[in-house]
DNA sequence: CCCCACCTGTGACGGCGGTCACAGGAGGCG
DNA sequence: CGCCTCCTGTGACCGCCGTCACAGGTGGGG
């Protein structure tokens, strides 16, 4: 039972600093609806334009190609929000975001986020130091696609995930073990790309693959793997 | 002598509805510059704050992989605004900047950049809207990177060069001609791609190299070549 | 317990496009 | 006017990695 936020918006981060009258004022606004995994939350080029809070659960926001390929943009968790893009230009949905888990999703029509937007200065603040990092992550990604191989990048996202689990020692343990299709469909390759570097490194002493971990031993070799070949 | 905006801050996107009174307070907070032609205002990695508006000018948002390639973000014009992001996260720069011409750029340090946005909610919906277009931007970016081949991100950027100008009739003219290291430049490619490509499409009479103009002879055709493998 | 769904591992093959190497234009300026 | 710089055009080559095909592994639920 995740419903650490029990069903308010105290959770979010956006709403930090906001007393629990404000809190419960725009709670008022919001749409509640639980999501099962799987199930799609926003359709890509759809012409909503409400805004979404993570009360409790786990997001993807994705998109594919005519040939199906699916292409993953970020997962998301709990306190975090989405949709904010249409809300604030009125263009179509820029992606598709589906639950990955059981999730509890609050949302706000954009007349009331705006609203919230004029009202708040800090949650306006926060907004834009959002879609900054977001801006950051994306063009980073593009200089990823643009300049390294598929094997590279595999290198290259390993380390990020590395990076999210205790950023001390010499050896991390990475929990669970990411699937490689969707190692494959974060850094645009294939399934069989990344078996293929992921043995590799397990070969090399690296990586080495346990029974539901995935621990790397050699954490400052992998970093200089990625380094050397990005410019730090 | 490109001096349209006259040395005031009146014809940036950002201020429109400022009054004057309030545009010559932020004027006097500026620090006002000349760069020539080619000049670099922002290196990538620094840990400069600053945002930027051009007052005259044109300017590229650029980045180099360790081997020397050089990744074109984007070109931006007299009234637009750029270096929002160091401002807003505290983080160095992502990106590089260059001037294209010579040009004259105003800029603002971070604590008036951020007292600004507080003052003037309106200033500070429109830096959203703003960074909300630059994700679109990019996130398709993105897709275009991982979907579709060099071949085709020549053709889906000769599009969206051709749709700036008079979005009407079946034949577009081009005007000045994009060098073809610049286009291989913003869809990751090499100029030799790009000139076969070109020739590709000038021998099935798509577009038409002229002294000093490119003309799309047949946009519909165009149009369909991308949408094919885009997902329109 | 066994079957089925979903994951991983690996070989073979072939094509897209990056790299290198030149051969011209075309324009500007000394 | 001729040189020098910057752009375009094109052939040859070859390596990365996507695609296809199939062989296990593993876990959970009927």
């Amino acid at each position: 039972m995740p419903d650490s936020g029990s069903d308010t918006l105290a959770g979010i981060d956006l709403m930090a600093g906001l007393t629990p009258e404000q809190l419960s004022g725009l709670e008022r606004l919001c749409r509640w609806k639980r999501y099962p995994a799987r199930e799609q939350i926003i359709d890509r080029q759809s012409e909503t334009r409400d805004v979404f809070f993570i009360v409790s659960g786990r997001v993807r926001v994705v998109n594919y190609s005519v040939s199906g390929q699916e292409i993953t943009f970020n997962d998301m968790a709990e306190g975090s929000h989405f949709g904010e893009l249409a809300a604030l230009d009125g263009q179509p949905r820029s992606a598709s975001v589906m639950a990955l888990s059981d999730s509890l999703i609050a949302s706000i029509p954009p007349e009331h986020f705006l609203g919230m937007l004029e009202k708040y200065p800090s949650v306006a603040l926060k907004v834009m130091v959002h879609l900054a990092q977001v801006v950051r992550i994306t063009t980073d990604r593009v200089m990823d696609l643009s300049t390294l191989g598929a094997t590279n990048r595999v290198h290259a996202d390993l380390l990020r995930r590395a990076q999210k689990f205790t950023g001390a020692g010499n050896e991390v343990v990475i929990q669970p073990i990411p699937v490689h299709g969707d190692i494959a469909s974060r850094v645009s390759t294939t399934r069989e790309t990344v078996a293929r570097v992921m043995n590799e490194m397990a070969r090399q002493g690296i990586v080495e693959r346990r029974k539901d971990t995935l621990v790397i031993r050699d954490m400052k070799r992998l970093q200089d793997m990625v380094e050397e070949v990005r410019g730090e």
